[in-house]
DNA sequence: GGCCCAATACTCACACTGTCCAGATACACC
DNA sequence: GGTGTATCTGGACAGTGTGAGTATTGGGCC
């Protein structure tokens, strides 16, 4: 008979229920991307009335604010991850760019492999969410993407094949090739196979490579 | 007083409903973005009754599909005029990398012009926008945004800048380049002040070209 | 020229959403 | 142990997209 079940928990006040909206959303957006990240969803998953997330959340688009910056450290820690499984060495020049090249791989396959979360750590405007453009735009310290690319273009400085002041260019680049590859595979290119898929990654980031890498006048 | 238009219009049937929907939405998503194109919003501007739309779209997705196609469309005209506005010329190697670079100004510079209607033509998945890949995705045989960029290439080719069994991965790095460019500069740096941006847009293609048009090995 | 029919637009209804307001509840502190 | 306050709940409202059934109409046929 399953009564109406007045309280799916045994407690009135939840005792994390920021916390615990914030991860149902995780979980939403995870599955079905921005978009089934919604207000009555993530309350109902939690067990919890609609209005709720009120006492936490002014709106629902700050909750999305909120599951974005948490995408955006999951996303940072699974390129991690992934930086540490491969170890890049030999001559320091060409460990670098193949060091930038793996961060790159490291975006993209995330998007890939995690597409919900990926749209909702960078969705940006038409899902609600305002990404952070400078570091520090986030308020707590943990790594975000951002870091990763910053690192890897300090490694081709630091290796003399990236001059100092054309970093700001270089950041500009880099997201742009990783950012707008992600955003193609994914949209326009859904039914490629993995395989050609991760062959586009690699001809874009050689591309890249190859231009950042090369004195200009 | 207002009365409150039994029938905006003097006829009972519109006459051609299907275009003024999408010449509605057109208008709604100019200023407001994929969002804005609603089923009663797009039916209310146009005088019509919300269901009336279902006589000509089996669903809310399918009338924002076409939306997007005629927003590709106008961004492909925008990009022509742009196009047709500056002459390169000179050495036919220089004027080929002169040309891609102007396509991609064209493109970035049209998303920070008319940002909804990029949004909806680009906009993709989290929309509920499905851009097509291929050339012939698209039904016509009007021009799309991708043509400009498989020109440009083409001029690069004749011009022995770029060798043709790159084509594919060129056309990736390019369209990477310069939508991910686009989705930077309208999503992460906003304020950006419109110069800075041009810069932003000059260097990344700078990389672009320069990274194209490099042998490897 | 008048009639019928298929196309076209309309009305009513439903389930769902985000948000506001007022009230009930339980934890923490004195 | 009583009280104050942060927290959660209930009902309500204006929106949304969509389904089924109904009215209106213009064009093709006699």
């Amino acid at each position: 008979m399953a009564e109406k079940r007045p309280r799916a928990r045994a407690t009135y006040h939840h005792g994390d229920l920021r916390a615990a909206l914030i991860a149902a959303g995780i979980d939403r957006a995870r599955t079905g991307g921005p978009q089934a990240v919604g207000l009555r969803e993530v309350t109902r998953a939690v067990g919890v009335a609609p209005n709720s997330a009120y006492g936490h959340f002014p709106t629902l688009t700050e909750l999305k604010r909120a599951v974005a910056r948490e995408a955006r450290v999951a996303m940072a820690e699974a390129m991690s991850a992934h930086l540490d499984s491969v170890a890049v060495s030999g001559h320091p020049g060409e460990a670098a760019e193949a060091y930038l090249r793996e961060v790159g791989r490291a975006y993209v396959g995330y998007a890939l492999a995690e597409p919900g979360l990926f749209r909702m750590a960078m969705g940006g405007d038409p899902t609600g969410i305002r990404v952070p453009a400078a570091p520090g735009g986030d308020d707590d310290d943990r790594p975000r993407p951002r870091f990763h690319l910053e690192r890897a273009l300090d490694r081709l400085i630091a290796a003399g094949r990236l001059r100092r002041e054309d970093t700001g260019r270089a950041v500009m680049a880099s997201w742009a090739t990783v950012h707008g590859l992600s955003i193609m595979l994914l949209d326009l290119l859904p039914q490629l196979p993995a395989a050609a898929k991760q062959a586009a990654v690699d001809d874009a980031l050689d591309v890249l490579v190859a231009g950042l890498t090369r004195s200009r006048p």
